[in-house]
DNA sequence: GGCTGCTTTGAAAGCGCTATCATCGACGGC
DNA sequence: GCCGTCGATGATAGCGCTTTCAAAGCAGCC
C-alpha cells in the first residue's frame, strides 16, 4: 500500500479539519525567512536571491505546502475560477463545451463553477447572483437567454464571454456560430440531392439562432429557385419530442416532402423515429438532416447527415478569451465556419 | 500603462472591484449594533434582542448586503461547497446524476464543484487534490476507479460519498446499485421472449458494475438451464464503437444468436449500427436490449429496451447523503431496485 | 567618509467574516 | 444590600494569505 500524495497526515496534534495543515507561516519558519518572502516566490511577485528561493523550495517540497485557495481569494480579490452558466448541466449539445472549457482552464490553475439556468432568463439571473457572491473571477454564459442589456451590466463588474450571439461592449467578448450559414448548407445539401419538397423543422424562435437557421433554410431555397412553402416549416422545441410531433403535423396535412431538415439533431431523433412509426424509411422514402453534429448522430440508425459544430472548441475558445479577458487582454478568436457532414440519413432522390 | 488586472480599479469612488461592496461591518454600523451582533444574526449562532435583529434585517435589505463566503470559508472552515468527482463531464449517463446532485444541493446553500478524472484513478487522484485544495466541505464520487482502501483514506478527513460500490467506513457512505439484479433481469426478459441463443457484450472488467452484469447474465441463463457459452460473450467498453466492433466479432465468428443483450446502452446503439450494416434488423432479426437507460433510448430506432437505471435520483440521494454526513448525521437511504422497461428493440422470437 | 539611489527583506495592515471572551446590566437569593 | 448568575452585547483574536511600507544592506560617487 502507497501512501498517496497526502502530506503530513497530521502526526499528534488531531489534524485540525483540513488536510493541508501547512501554512505560509511553517513554511517561512522552516526556511528561515519571512512570511513575504516565500509569498513573493509563490507569486513571483519580486526578484528573491537565489540562496533564499533555493531553501524555500525545498521547505515547502519538504512539507508538501499547497497555498490556500480560500485565504489567497480573500486577501488577493481573486479566486481563480470561473463561472459558467449552461442550460442544463446534462444537455447533450453544451456537454461537449463544457469539456472545452474545463480542458482549457485548468492548465492556467482556474476551476470552471458551473451552473444551470434552465432555459430561462430568471434562472440565468439567478445563477449570476450565485455567481457572484461566489465571488468567481469571470463568467462565461453559453448561448443564455439574458437580454443583450442584462450581460453589458453584469461586463461592467465582471469579464464576461457569451457564446451564441454577436454583441460588444467593454469587458465583453461574444462568439458566435454562423447559424445562418449551417442552414443553408443543411438545405443546399439536399437540393444538390435532388430535392425541392424539403421540410423544415424549426427551433423554439426564442433562441435567436433558431432563425438563423430557418433563414438559412430560406435563402438556400431562394439560390435555387424553389419557391418557400409555409406549410413545409413546422415549428419544434428542440427536443425529441418535438420531432416526433413535427412529423404526425406534416403527414396530417397531407404535405408530401422528399426530406426533413431538422434544426437540431435531437428533433431530427425525434423525426426518425416519428417516421419509423409511420413505416417511413430513412433515407429511402425521406431523406433527414440535422444541425450540431452531436457525439451520438455519428451511431444514430442510420447515421445523421448534420452540420458540424465544434462545441468542444467553442468551449475552448470561450476560456481562452476568458483567460484573455482575465489577463487584461482583449480577446482575438475566430469561430470555424459551419461544415455540412454527410452520413447515410440523406440521399440521391430516386427517380 | 502596466495595471493588468481591473480589479485594482479602486482608486476613485469606482466600485471597489466586487459587485457587493457591502461589508457585514457596513451594515453593523447602518444598524447601529456591533458586527459581532450581524454576525449572530446571520447565523442564528445566539439570541438577539428583537428589536435589534429588525433594525438588522432593515439594514441588509436596504443596503443589499450578501455575506462573503470567501471570507466565510476563511474565518468558519467552511465552504459551503461539495465537489463531485464524475468520469467526464459530457457524460450522457452521469449527466442525469449531476443535474440530481445540482437539485438537491442548491437549496441547502450548497454548491457542486465538479471534476472531471478521465476514466483513470490517476485523474481522480488529480481531482481529489484539486478538490482538497479548494476547500469543499465533502466529495462525492461517481462510480470512480479510486481503490476502496484510497477512498477510505481520504474518508478520514473530509466526507466522501460514493456511488457503484458497496463499502462501510467511517465519514464514507456508499449508494449501490444491483447490477447483478438488472443483468439478470434483461437476461431473463430475452428468455421469456423465447430466446436461447443470448450473446453478451460485457463492459470495461475494470469495472465492478461490467461483472457484475455479467453475472446477472449467467444466473439468468443458468435459472433457465441454458447452457453458458463463452463464445457468445464479447468484450466492450462501454461506449458505441465497441459495440459496433462486437457484432463484427460476433458474425466473425460465425456464432448463431437470436438476441443481444449490451452491458449498457452506448455499447447497444453501436450493436445497433452493426446490425443494421449487416442488414440484420432489430427486433426483427435480433432482438437488442441495454442497460441505463438513457434519455436518448427512448428515442432510438427502434426504441431500446433496456434496464432503467435511476440516474437522477442516484444523484439526489447521493447529494441528501452528503447533507447528512456534513450535518453529523448518519445517512440512510435506499437505492431503488432495478427495473426492466420493454420496449421495441426485443420481440418474440419467431417460430 | 558621507551621501544618494538601488535592491532585497521583514513587519504589519488588511481582506470580511466567525468565534471566543470579556463586559455590563438586571435579577434573584441569602 | 452584596454576590453569584445569566442573557445580551461588544471587543478582539484569528483564518492564511497579499500587499504596502519602511528599514536594511550595499554599491557607487563626489
Amino acid at each position: 500500500m502507497k501512501t498517496p500524495t497526502r502530506p503530513r497526515a497530521g502526526a499528534k496534534a488531531s489534524p485540525k479539519r483540513s488536510a493541508y495543515p501547512v501554512t505560509i507561516e511553517m513554511v517561512a519558519q522552516a526556511a528561515g525567512v519571512s512570511l513575504s518572502t516565500v509569498s513573493r516566490i509563490l507569486n513571483g511577485t519580486a526578484v528573491v536571491s537565489q540562496d533564499k528561493k533555493l531553501s524555500v523550495d525545498e521547505a515547502i517540497a519538504r512539507l508538501g505546502f499547497v497555498p490556500n485557495p480560500v485565504a489567497r481569494a480573500l486577501a488577493g480579490g481573486r479566486t481563480l475560477s470561473v463561472g459558467v452558466i449552461t442550460q442544463a448541466i446534462d444537455s447533450p449539445f453544451y456537454g461537449a463545451s463544457l469539456r472545452g472549457i474545463e480542458d482549457e482552464l485548468e492548465p492556467a490553475g482556474y476551476s470552471p463553477l458551473f451552473v444551470s439556468g434552465h432555459w430561462t432568463a430568471a434562472g440565468e439571473s439567478r445563477c449570476m447572483d450565485v455567481l457572484r457572491s461566489r465571488r468567481v473571477d469571470g463568467i462565461i454564459v453559453l448561448t443564455g437567454r439574458l437580454s443583450d442589456q442584462a450581460l453589458k451590466a453584469y461586463a461592467r463588474n465582471l469579464p464576461v464571454v457569451v457564446t451564441g450571439r454577436t454583441i460588444k461592449a467593454p469587458g465583453l467578448f461574444a462568439l458566435n456560430f454562423d447559424n445562418f450559414d449551417g442552414g443553408r448548407l443543411a438545405t443546399q445539401h439536399l437540393i444538390q440531392l435532388g430535392h425541392r419538397r424539403i421540410a423544415f423543422v424549426s427551433g423554439d424562435p426564442a433562441h435567436p439562432d433558431a432563425n438563423e437557421r430557418l433563414r438559412g433554410y430560406r435563402a438556400a431555397l431562394e439560390a435555387a429557385a424553389i419557391g418557400y412553402d409555409p406549410a413545409l416549416v413546422v415549428p419544434g422545441e428542440y427536443h425529441e419530442l418535438s420531432g416526433v410531433l413535427a412529423v404526425d403535423r406534416l403527414l396530417e396535412r397531407g404535405q408530401n416532402f422528399t426530406a426533413i431538415f431538422a434544426a437540431n439533431d435531437q428533433m431530427a431523433f425525434g423525426v426518425a423515429l416519428g417516421l419509423h412509426r409511420r413505416s417511413l424509411r430513412v433515407p429511402d422514402d425521406v431523406s433527414l438532416v440535422g444541425f450540431d453534429d452531436l457525439p451520438t448522430s455519428l451511431y444514430a440508425i442510420p447515421p445523421l447527415s448534420t452540420v458540424h459544430q465544434p462545441a468542444y472548441e467553442v468551449g475552448r475558445l470561450a476560456a481562452a478569451a476568458m483567460l484573455q479577458l482575465l489577463a487584461g487582454a482583449t480577446p482575438v478568436a475566430e469561430m470555424p465556419a459551419p461544415r455540412f457532414v454527410a452520413r447515410e440519413s440523406s440521399r440521391r432522390l430516386a427517380g
